[in-house]
DNA sequence: ATGTAAAGATACCAATCGGTATCTAAATAA
DNA sequence: TTATTTAGATACCGATTGGTATCTTTACAT
């Protein structure tokens, strides 16, 4: 790894974590150059702008969850467990979080829907992905008949983020885990019960 | 209502909309002068400072929401229509706002959850009133007989808000009233089926 | 109608914001 | 080793931030 890259690496660090506690706009240059201990003109160096930094930290946080999540779930051989390893990530978040901060996708979208463009479609893009890899899993299950023919994909995807985004907020506000562990033991028993064969 | 209330409603008023749509770090006092037409001392006439407006508009918003929610709760007369009282309330804010923006108690606990300890404890308390207000429509519904006894009011409470949450947070991320529709009616749904005698 | 207290406007403050031009130091290719 | 490119530091820019001191105007009680 070149010189170069590796305070790239740093900036992209420092920054996903300021962004995620913090907030986007809410962090400033000077958060960063103290977090990172290097100078303005350094950190222009590697990025066009400051929201050019705010897109890259945040599709590299993406990048690095939807990495962990996916190689989790291909270890996995039935559906059950598949969709356990999304209940994990999520109850991660408060639990033994690998970035601070709750869920990126949450931050991001709460704080940008209304005002930017641009890193709103990142957002979306993101939710995208991840329910799409949410739906293949049910897609899959139906045809390994480990899941009910009736089911619908798109809506359980929806159902299970929607719950699981909801009890991050919910237990990051209360400083307790009691939050997420109920959605994501609610929806455990919901998918044995109402999903799967 | 005196002169000097009206003002101080007016600003309350448009500071609101500009927190839940901007967030509140996000909205500068000149926004709010450039929204209301009046300056500077004028409002620090009526407010302490910035993060004193910023719990008033708060509080504000949630009385209001309350308000209108608990009102029509009262007038409903059975369990089921008082929960879904609840769920109508959430996808109002999609389809029909009172308060453009998203779920006030959304938006500012992703907003704070993290930096302000003071923004957070009114998010705080604003979700053990909403919590506890859905609870103890569980609670009177075991006395009348509507509701299975093996239900756990917290439980349903938990499960019910953190997913009108997350689907609040995905409508707006996509600009669209089908995931709301879809938490809702899966809400119905389960509250008929599992919550319900 | 008038005196007084409160409300609002104006003009300012230091600090910080994102961003850039320029200089120096370090890494790399020859 | 040396020439050249590249990375990083320094010093600056205008604009904007939250906040305040002061002046003027308005509202209201008498």
């Amino acid at each position: 790894m070149r010189s170069s890259e590796i305070t790239k690496a740093k900036v992209l660090k420092e920054a996903t974590t300021l962004f995620n506690t913090k907030g986007y706009k809410s962090t400033s240059l000077s958060d960063i150059t103290e977090a990172t201990g290097l100078t303005k003109g350094a950190i222009y160096r590697h990025f066009e702008n400051k929201e050019g930094l705010e897109i890259e930290a945040f599709q590299k946080m993406m990048q690095a969850i939807f990495g962990a999540l996916n190689e989790k779930i291909k270890v996995e051989n039935n559906t059950r467990d598949k969709l356990f390893c999304v209940l994990n990530l999520f109850q991660s978040y408060i639990t033994s979080p690998l970035i601070i901060g709750g869920c990126p996708l949450l931050n991001l979208a709460v704080e940008v829907d209304d005002t930017n463009l641009e890193l709103k479609q990142k957002a979306q893009q993101a939710l995208f992905v991840f329910r799409d890899s949410v739906e293949k899993i049910i897609i899959n299950g139906k045809t390994h008949k480990q899941v009910r023919n009736l089911v619908n994909e798109k809506l359980v995807a929806t159902i299970l983020i929607s719950t699981l985004e909801g009890g991050v907020m919910m237990s990051k506000l209360q400083n307790s885990n009691s939050d997420i562990e109920i959605v994501v033991n609610h929806l455990k028993n919901w998918i044995v019960s109402d999903i799967l064969l």
